[in-house]
Order: C-alpha cells, then structure tokens, then sequence
DNA sequence: CTTAAAACACATATTATCATGGCCTTATCT
DNA sequence: AGATAAGGCCATGATAATATGTGTTTTAAG
C-alpha cells in the first residue's frame, strides 16, 4: 500500500532539488546525498538510471555532476518515477480477474479503473516545475548552500 | 505500485464467493482454494485473520467452513482488505517530508492527498454486496458448483 | 467412543525486492 | 599528470511477502 518506492521517493527529491537550482551548473552526488539525506551509493546508480531514462544528463570528470536534462516545465512526475514502477500494475483487475476490461468488467472494474487513472494522470500533469516552487525543506539544506557558496567563492 | 499485496486480493476473491453463496451454509478452505486458484494453506492463514478481524465466522470440525460475519451488504471492501494493508501510508507525503499537512504543505500535498482519499472512499463505500452482483468467472468454478450439488445430494 | 473432517496454530522455507557498500574503470577538467 | 566525479560491477544485508508443512484441537457423525 506504499504506492511509491522508496527509490522513486529519492528520485522526486533529487529531481525537485536540481529543478530549483539549475542554473549554477551540475550538481554531484556527494552534494545531493547530505542534502536529502540519502546513501550516496544508492542515489549514485538512481540517478544513473535517470539519466538513461532521458529524464537527467551527467557530467564526468571534474566539476561533473547531474542536471536535469530539459527544463522543469516539461519534466512529468510520471517521467522521474517511471523507471522505478509499474504502472502497468494500476491497471490490474482488484479481484486478478484474467479477462476484466470495459466490455467483460468484474464488478469493482468501473471505480477501480477510475482510480488507477486518477493516480497516471496526477504523475502525467504534475511537472518538477511545480514541485520546485515549493519552499520544501531538505533534510540538510546547509550542505546544499555551502557547496553553492563554495563554488561562487572558488 | 501495485497498490493491493496479492494476499488482499486473495481475500477480495475468498469474501466475494462467500458473498454469493451465504445461504447453503459454510463453505471449507479446500473447496474455496480450489475454486480460486489459491494454495490452500495460505488461503487457511488468510481467512483465520478475517475471522479475528471479524468479518467471516468460522465453524469448526466436520461440515465446518467460512461464511461471512454479517450481511454483505453491511461488509466493506475496507473491512476485508484492512488486516493486510497499511492504509496509514497512504497518507505519507509524496516527497517524505517529515513535516507535510495542510498547514505546511509541500508542493504536491494537495493533489497526493486528494488521491489517497479518492482510495480510501473506494474501499470503504463499495461492499461485497456490490462485488457479489457481478458474473465473476473464477478459475475453477466448477469445482465450487460440483461441492454444492455434492452437500444437496447428500 | 471412535473416527474423520475441519479450523487453528506454529514453525519454517522461499522468494523478491529494496537498499547499501566497496571497488575498479572511464572520462574530463585544471 | 593528477585530481575529481560519474559509471559499472558485484557482494551483501534487511525486510516483507508469499508459501508450505506439521501437528493440535474442535466438532459432527457413525
């Protein structure tokens, strides 16, 4: 009943981050991880996976880090999350019904479906350009503002 | 994602039955596990926890069996799903803010929220009553109507 | 009173997924 | 050249969900 995994979580929050902070360049991992207070490790091969969805773009060597990949505005939620999940699933009959769709429904298909298209389009319409305009509270955003500072100051 | 754990759905289509054979009398784990498709044992454990959480009675020794607790009409989706859900976590903020309410909310409070509840109202207003209307094909239905005609010709 | 059928209880696998950590390779900037 | 950071690979742990197996207790029927 979780609905999200706990790797698609880490994902919105690294997506929402750099949504809000593109401008100065790439951010790296090690940077992301205090912030969000995440595993360094598990974020690293996260956002790699991100970045072969299309969703970020990487920067190696020195000064590299991971940006988004097209402007906030045109990044879906849906986009972030759906390497981690199976949508799929949301349309999966309530009772594992082998045979369930609008002309053969069971009994629950109509408000079920209603349900599982509610949840695809929250993903679909929602951009990281909305979630950036949040005045969300990292888990150490301290580290995030040094880094910045310490870029500027470099 | 896939929202319901397949012991739910297990107990979905165990209560469903029930729903539409209350009259005959209790129907035993064999007959119902065979009619579904489900093992046997693990659909035992399952029921036991519906008859704790008082939604099925059960008759022990022989002619024992499962039959519903109440009325299907007066028996929820909630209540059959509830001992195998966390429906707390449904409310859990879509970014894991530990401060995210409708006082302090992050940007996707509003839209998340609305979509746990749009779940929660399914469950708790749709009845095995309702489910029970249905032409539901089950995997082996055979094996139900056979140990029906077996208890009236005995 | 014996026996068979059934729930019930408990113990133990078995998966599967999620999550983490370490290390080596590759690319890129200074 | 050297430092830095992504990227890939593998091994491990943690946890829950799923499934099976064995035995005990209750009850109806003969």
């Amino acid at each position: 009943m979780a609905i999200l995994s706990q790797t698609s979580e880490y994902a919105l929050r690294a997506a929402t981050l750099l949504a809000r902070h593109a401008e100065p360049g790439p951010l790296d991992v090690a940077v992301l991880a205090k912030a969000l207070g995440i595993p360094r490790n598990y974020l690293s091969k996260t956002l790699s996976q991100l970045v072969r969805a299309g969703v970020l773009e990487s920067v190696r060597g020195k000064h590299g880090g991971f940006r988004l990949a097209r402007p906030a505005a045109n990044l879906t939620l849906y986009d972030v999350v759906e390497p981690f999940e199976h949508f799929a699933e949301t349309r999966r009959c309530l009772l594992g019904q082998s045979v369930c769709n609008d002309r053969q429904p069971c009994a629950a298909h109509e408000g079920w479906k209603a349900i599982g298209e509610r949840i695809v389009r929250f993903f679909r319409r929602t951009t990281l350009a909305d979630l950036a305009r949040s005045r969300t509270r990292w888990p150490n955003a301290a580290v995030l503002t040094r880094a910045l500072d310490g870029r500027v100051a470099d």
